[in-house]
This record gives C-alpha cells, sequence and structure tokens, in this order.
DNA sequence: TATGAATGAGTCTTCATTCAT
DNA sequence: CATGAATGAAGACTCATTCAT
C-alpha cells in the first residue's frame, strides 16, 4: 500500500516535472496529480529534489539490473550492445507516460552535480554509482568487441558510450516534443529505433 | 562600447546559468558576475528569461550564418556535414567560456516552448526560425547526399538530425563534466572530434 | 473560520492602506496587522490590488443592499434622499476603524480605472456594476422628486449626486484628518451630519 | 529661461501624475513628456514629492493671491463666496490641462500629511498656511455672512468649507473622468457650474 | 496516516536618485 | 547646464517545507 503511494508520486512527479520542467513543478501540482496532499509527499521523501533523484535512480536500477539479467545469456558484441540500448529505450518509452522519463533524467543531470544537500548524499551516491555501472557495462561491451575484433579498435570507448546515449536520447526526445521549436521530427518510434540500430551496428563496425 | 556591455552581461550569464542551471542563476549573481548592478541588466534585456533567450538566438544566428556562407563553396556531401558539425562545435567549445553555452542551450529548450510571455514572443519566433534553418539545413545535406547516392538511403533525415546534433551535445557535455556524476570520459577534445566524425562517416555511407 | 481570517485581512488592509495610502501600504505591514504571514495573504486575495478592490466591493455591496431594502419602505422624495445619505455615512463611520474607509475608497478610485490586470477584470466589473447602481439610486430618487414636485426642476441629477457624495466625503474626510494640513475642522460627526441634512433639504427643494 | 523649465516640469507632472496618478507617474516619464533629462528635474527639485508639493503650493498661492485683491472691492456675503468658488473652479480647469490639477490635488492631500521628508518640511509648512489661508478666507465670509443676518446661523462655517470644497472637487472630478467607473455624469462645465452657484446660494441662505 | 493552512526565505523587478561626462 | 547610464534599496509574490489537527 505504501509503495503504491509512493509509486503514484513518482509517476505524477514525473510527468509534471515532464511538462513543466524540475523548477516550474511544484510540489502541489505534483501532490494534486497524484491525488493526496502536499503534506503526505513529505513523509515519503525529504524534499523536492530528493523526489527527482527517486526518479532517476529507480531507472537507473532497473535498466542496471536488465543489463545484468539479460546480458548473461549474451556472447556477441552487437547483440550485447543492442540489448543494452533496447532496455534503454524500452525504459525509457514502455508506455505513454514513461516517455517523461527522458526530460526528468535529462533535467537531473544538472541538479545532481550541484545538488549540495546533505540528506541527499546517500541518494547521489546512488546515482553515481549506478551511473557508473551503466557506463562501465557499455564500455566493457565496447572494448570486449575491440578485443575480439569485431569492433573499430579506434573508437574511445567513453566517447562511443557518450555518442550512443546522445543519440538516443535526442531521438526519443524528437517524438516526445512534437510541439514546435522549430525541429519537429517526421519518424516514429519504430524509425527512430531502426536509425539508431543502424548507426550502432556501423558506427562500430571494425 | 554598450554592445559591450550587453555581451557582458550575456557571457556572465552563459557562465553562472551553465554553472547553476537556469532555475538558480539569480539576476543578482549574474550582474556581480559582469560587474554591474542588477538594475542594469535590466536597461538591456526585458527580463531574465530574455537573457537566456538572447545568449540562445546569437548562437543560432552566429550558427545559421557561418553554415550559409561556407557552404556555398561545398559541393561534396560529407564534407558538407563535417562542415556544419564543425561549426557547431567551434561555437560550442572555441574557448573555455564558450562550453558553457552547451548546458544553457540545453536548459533554453524546455523554456523555449513552456514560455507565455508575451514580450518575448518576437524572440521566441527568431529561435524557432533558427531552429528551423538548421534542421532543415542538415536534412537538406541529408537528403541531396541519398539523391546523388552517397549517402544511405534508408536513413529518415529528421532522425540523422537528432542522431548527429545529439552526439555532438553529449560528447561535449562529457568534456564539460569532468566533475563526477559516475559517467566521466576518458577523452579530450580531439579525441571527441575524430569520433564523432567517424560516426558520422560510418553511419552514413551508402 | 475562513470567513474571519479573509476579513481580518480586509480590516487591516483598510487600516494601513488608510493611513499610508495605497501605494505606501506594504504586503508586509497589512500581514503583521493582521498577525499573520504576508504568504496567506495570497491565499486569500490574488495580489495586492485585489486586496483594496474587495474593501471597495464589499463596501458598495453593502451599501447598495441595505438601500434596495430600506427604499422600498419610504415614499417621499427627501426621506428617501437622507436615508441614502444615512447608510453612506453609516457604513463610512459606524465604528473607529470603518472611518478608514473613505480614504481607502478615495484611492481605490483612481486605481479603479487604471487598472490592467486581466485577473482583476471580473472584480473590476463588480464595482463599475456597484458604483452604477448606487448612481442610479441617487438619481432617480432625484428624477421622482422632480417629477412629483417637491424636487428643485432645474437641477441635473448627475450633478447633484456629483455635490452630495463629494460633501458627505469631505465632511467625513474632515473628522478622519484631525491631525494637520491647515484645514482642520471645528465639527463633530453629529454637526457634520446635521450641515449635509441641512445642504440637501434647502439645495433640492423646489 | 530657468523659470520656463521649472513651469514645463510642473506642467508635465501635473498631466502625468493626473493620469497615472502620484504613485505610477514616474520622474522619467514626466522628463520625458518635458522633454528633458530625469536628471534636470533634480536641479530644480529636492525630489519626486518636492514636484507634487511645488504643484499644490502653486495652485495654493494663486488662488489665495486671486481671492486677496478680488475680495477687496466685494461686500456682499454672497458675491463674496461665489467669488471665492469661481476662482477656484477656474484654477482648476481655466483650460484643458489645467483640469488635471483637481486629481493631482487629491492625490497630494494624503502625501502631504503622511510626509517625514526633512527637506520639505519648509515646503510642507507653506501648503499648511496656504491652506489654511484659503481656510480661513472662506470661514471668514461665512461667519460675516452669518453675523450680518444673511446667512444661516446654525451653519457651523468648517462644515460648510468642506461641503462646499467637496461638491466642487466631485463635480469636477466628474467632468475629468467621463471614462467609466460606472458613475458617468450627464452635465457639462456650465450646468456644473451653475448647480453648484444654486446650491450655495440655497444653502447658506438664512 | 493524512491534510492543507501557515510560514517566510528568496528573487525578480522597478524606479527614485546620483554623478561622471 | 544637461544628460542618461548606473546604482541599489525596497517590495510584491512564489512555493518548498512544516506542523497542528
Amino acid at each position: 500500500m505504501e509503495d503504491t503511494k509512493r509509486d503514484r508520486i513518482l509517476d505524477s512527479a514525473t510527468k509534471v516535472i515532464a511538462e513543466k520542467g524540475y523548477e516550474y513543478a511544484t510540489i502541489s501540482e505534483i501532490a494534486k496529480e497524484a491525488g493526496m496532499s502536499t503534506g503526505l509527499i513529505y513523509s515519503y521523501f525529504e524534499n523536492k529534489m530528493d523526489v527527482l533523484f527517486s526518479i532517476v535512480v529507480t531507472f537507473l536500477k532497473d535498466m542496471n539490473r536488465m543489463n545484468r539479467e539479460g546480458l548473461q545469456k549474451l556472447e556477441e558484441p552487437f547483440g550485447r550492445l543492442h540489448f543494452v540500448v533496447n532496455n534503454f529505450e524500452a525504459l525509457l518509452s514502455k508506455d505513454e507516460k514513461a516517455l517523461y522519463r527522458v526530460k526528468v533524467i535529462t533535467d537531473a543531470r544538472g541538479q545532481i552535480v550541484m545538488n549540495k544537500d546533505e540528506k541527499l548524499e546517500e541518494k547521489k551516491k546512488q546515482i553515481i554509482l549506478e551511473n557508473r555501472e551503466f557506463a562501465a557495462t557499455i564500455e566493457r561491451i565496447v572494448t570486449e568487441g575491440q578485443t575480439s575484433g569485431v569492433f573499430d579498435k579506434t573508437l574511445e570507448p567513453t566517447a562511443v558510450r557518450q555518442i550512443i546515449s546522445g543519440a538516443v536520447e535526442r531521438v526519443i526526445f524528437g517524438l516526445l516534443y512534437r510541439m514546435g521549436n522549430g525541429d519537429e521530427v517526421k519518424y516514429n518510434a519504430q524509425d527512430g529505433h531502426d536509425a539508431i540500430s543502424r548507426m550502432i551496428d556501423k558506427f562500430l563496425s571494425a
């Protein structure tokens, strides 16, 4: 029951933050969206930023767990890399509302580094740890692929990681903001996925 | 002289916003950084968001102008695409402080769509227009490259555009935040640039 | 309970605005006077001007209601006119603090016309409507009195209305500012009332 | 030459203050209206309130001087009273722009009492003195009229003074604000003047 | 647990006033 | 004299956070 409520807060927060941005998302609107009072949020979270961090932690933990479990059964470097990217995409867009997460996670990136709040130090560490695991996962796959000769050996693994995650994030962003900043996109979810797969295949091939 | 002062505000704002994020960047800190009083900022800009928008407009205009001028002399699709990416990178990282712009421009993306301020409507339109020009420039190069048979014809141009700009942005971000979220990078500016070039070459080749 | 609090704000505001004038009355002083925090005022009112408008609306509504109710039982033109004036006086000076209202309402007159705030448009309309009702009430009494031959037929009703309300307002002002601008008065509330009554009787008699 | 400039400031200030109210009238707008820089205003006046006070002083001095000069030749109480009222009206509405003065003087009434500015103490005293002279002038006429049996002896002179000045002020206000608060008037300047004359005649007659 | 009224620190923004030129 | 750029104090308003009920 309690967990249900905590999740409801996280869901509402994800939606509201994605729509307005972290700064303009108010606790009272998140509470209203979750159908509860503002006060209750503070019995589940330390403060507003804790909510943001919690969304990120949850996302990262889910992703890393999925990767740990699935990668055990996969050997082939390209297959492994696609698996990771698929998980990332899946978590970011498994349902309509979850699409919001991309925005929230982007928003959070800046906040995490800046955070000075003592009470969130623990959660910050978790995020850093999970981030590191995710980063290491990709880098390991790349390095292994390079060692085994399937991947281009001249590529710097952390650069590859940034290129792939940046590309994925932006492709999803494009789907999220059809609204109009002048850079609308013309692909759908499937097209976006295909384009990324192709990019990975070609980019990394030796 | 006046323009110097306006530029000084824009520079300080870029720095402060990049460091703290738009929401936590206060006008008074921007003013202090620029070595002037808060009031003076308001004789150069309508309000805080106007400052943000102005940074973006300046950046986009510079970039589009550089593209318009340079692309005239280039014929080859890959050369043209690299030229555009180089300009983007150059503007984002030509000097130490300019690196901040990536962060600011990312921050601004959310604010632009949300903006309701009547007084900034004109500037918002400019941003949308410039965004559109940039988007169109890349898409045109892609389409032309596909028509002439040098580029992979199965790729959707707007998806290509998102992939490339997302990748570039993230690679630069990686340089900016060496600080520690758990996803530190191990490349330098040159390595990053090379990785992107290679990605583009391989990704788009027919 | 809530209404008590709203009323407390209105009372404090009336006092502070009367003492300092609308411009120099600060929300924080009104709050202090009401024994609450500044923030709370904003959960009862849109903004500072809303507070001012609300005082006026309340006053005008009370007055018009009293007139509607009492005038039904009165036939004689002079009696009717005195009744309206008595109500006006009574509302303006029924207790020590209420005397402040004269000043506030005078202050508000300028603000109402100037107001551009969309959110207060509705309240502004109410004020205009109530003002119109009050004006119409006096004018009707005058016209009826003229038709029945008791009032001087050469007088323009709206001019009569201005003369009477201006006179009443100033007589009360005189009581309010015993303080010293050089135009102190020597009458008390009863004398002032009598002088006005006499003026009305003589001025309007055919 | 200097006096011309000072007068121009006073004129512009009168207009702007009447249109926006003292609080919303900015020095920079007054300066623009007067066709000069903000700084120059400060070589003619101590500060913003000094400008307001100076308008009032000028008005009061003019009025009292006119009364002193003209009343010498008049004997009859009613004639003397009408003369004073005519002067008041004339100064307030001799030309289109001068009509603004009513609003300014009303605005000023509150400010004068409140004023704490040491530098304006002298001017404040002048205003009080001139106010006192004006008040005394009317009161003297009333008392004399009562003594000689032409005026109603039961009327308290200061109450009479308030009634008359309030009535005149409001009648002129009605002409000034045709704009719409719900209490529009239907008389013109001549009608208004006539109504007041009649009121005085009837009100004061023994 | 749950509520939401109440708090008040923190920011943007305005504008009277000054002063270097 | 005259300018208007520059200052910075002051105040409206927001909203995360608390806590009595």
